[in-house]
DNA sequence: CCATTTATATCAATAATACTGACATATATT
DNA sequence: AATATATGTCAGTATTATTGATATAAATGG
C-alpha cells in the first residue's frame, strides 16, 4: 500500500488573515463614495442596498428583500417609507396575491441608483480589466466559496428585463 | 499603419452587478457569525474591528487604528475605552514618544479574538482550498484593484512578531 | 524658551441602523 | 371557519457613528 501524499494543511495562518483584511478595506472602500453622496440627499446606506435591490429584481416583494438584506421587516420598513414617501420607490399590489407589494424604482429611484453604484461600477470595472479574464474567475470562486449557500436561489439570477 | 485592435469596453454590465452583489454578499455572511457571538459578551462589531487589528499589529497607536478604521477619534474613544475597562486591551506609554499609546491585547483579548475569528478563517480556507491556488491569485488581485491605495502603507505587511 | 503642533482624551448633542416584542389588517389557503 | 401568510405599525432600546468644543501632555521648530 503507497503511503498518502502529505495532508494539505489549508492555507498558511497569513494568508487568511490577508484574505480577511481584503475583505474588510475593499468593504470599506466601497461604499465610502456612496456613503458620502448619500449623505446630501439626506440617506443612508440602507437605502442604498434598498434601492440597489429593487433595481436589480424589479417587483421584488417585501419578503424577498428582507431575506436578501436579513434584517428585520421594522427596520426595512423605516427605510422603505422613506423611499416611498420621497419617490424613489412605487408599490404596486400583485394581481395574483392581493397581500403582495411589489416594489419598483421611479425615474428618480433609477437616477439616484446609477449615481450611487457608479463609482462602484469603475472600481470593478478598473480592477476587472487591470486584473484579467483568469483573475476574474478566480475572484468568483473564491467570493462564492466564502458565501453561505441558501437554498432558495435568487441570486445571481440574470436580472429580469424589465 | 495597421488598425488598432476593437476596443476593449471593460465588464459587461451583468459582470459588474454580479460582482457588487459578491461583495455584499461575502461581507454580509463573513460578520455574521462573529456579530451572534459578540452580543453574549455585550460588544459589537466595532469591537471586533478593533481587536482584530490591535492583535494585527501590536503596539499599534491610537491614530494609526483610526486610519485603519476610518472612524472618528470619538467614536473609536467608546470602543476602546470600553475594551481597556473589561480588560481586552492594555496600554502602554511609548518610550520614544510619551504622547503615544501603544495598544496590545490581554490574555483575554487574544483568546476573543481567536474565538470570533475563526469562523472567517473556517470560511476563506475552505474557498481557498476548494478554488485551489490560481483562483486565490486572482482573487487577490482584484481584492486589491477595488481597495483605494493610500500612501501610507501599513497594510499587507507581514504581522509584526510580539 | 516660547509658540505651535501632535497625540490623546472627554463632554454633549444628534443621527442612522438595527433590534425585540406586541399587535393589527387583509388576503389566501385548508 | 380556522389558520397561515404578507405586510404594516407602535413602542422601547442598543450600537455605531457623527459634529463640535474643549482639555492636557508632550514633542518640535524657530
Amino acid at each position: 500500500m503507497s503511503r498518502n501524499p502529505p495532508e494539505n494543511t489549508g492555507p498558511a495562518e497569513t494568508e487568511l488573515r490577508q484574505a480577511i483584511e481584503l475583505l474588510f478595506y475593499a468593504y470599506r472602500d466601497f461604499i465610502a463614495e456612496p456613503d458620502a453622496m448619500l449623505a446630501h440627499h439626506n440617506l443612508g446606506r440602507a437605502h442604498h442596498r434598498t434601492i440597489y435591490f429593487i433595481g436589480r429584481y424589479p417587483h421584488i416583494t417585501v419578503n424577498e428583500l428582507l431575506d436578501i438584506l436579513k434584517i428585520t421587516k421594522q427596520s426595512l420598513n423605516r427605510v422603505l417609507g422613506q423611499l416611498l414617501n420621497e419617490g424613489y420607490v412605487i408599490q404596486t399590489t400583485s394581481a395574483q396575491d392581493r397581500r403582495r407589494r411589489l416594489m419598483e424604482l421611479t425615474e428618480k429611484g433609477r437616477g439616484l441608483e446609477r449615481q450611487l453604484t457608479e463609482n462602484q461600477r469603475i472600481r470593478i470595472a478598473r480592477a476587472y480589466k487591470d486584473a484579467g479574464p483568469d483573475a476574474v474567475a478566480g475572484f468568483r470562486k473564491i467570493m462564492l466559496g466564502v458565501i453561505t449557500d441558501d437554498k432558495d436561489r435568487h441570486r445571481f439570477d440574470p436580472p429580469k428585463t424589465v
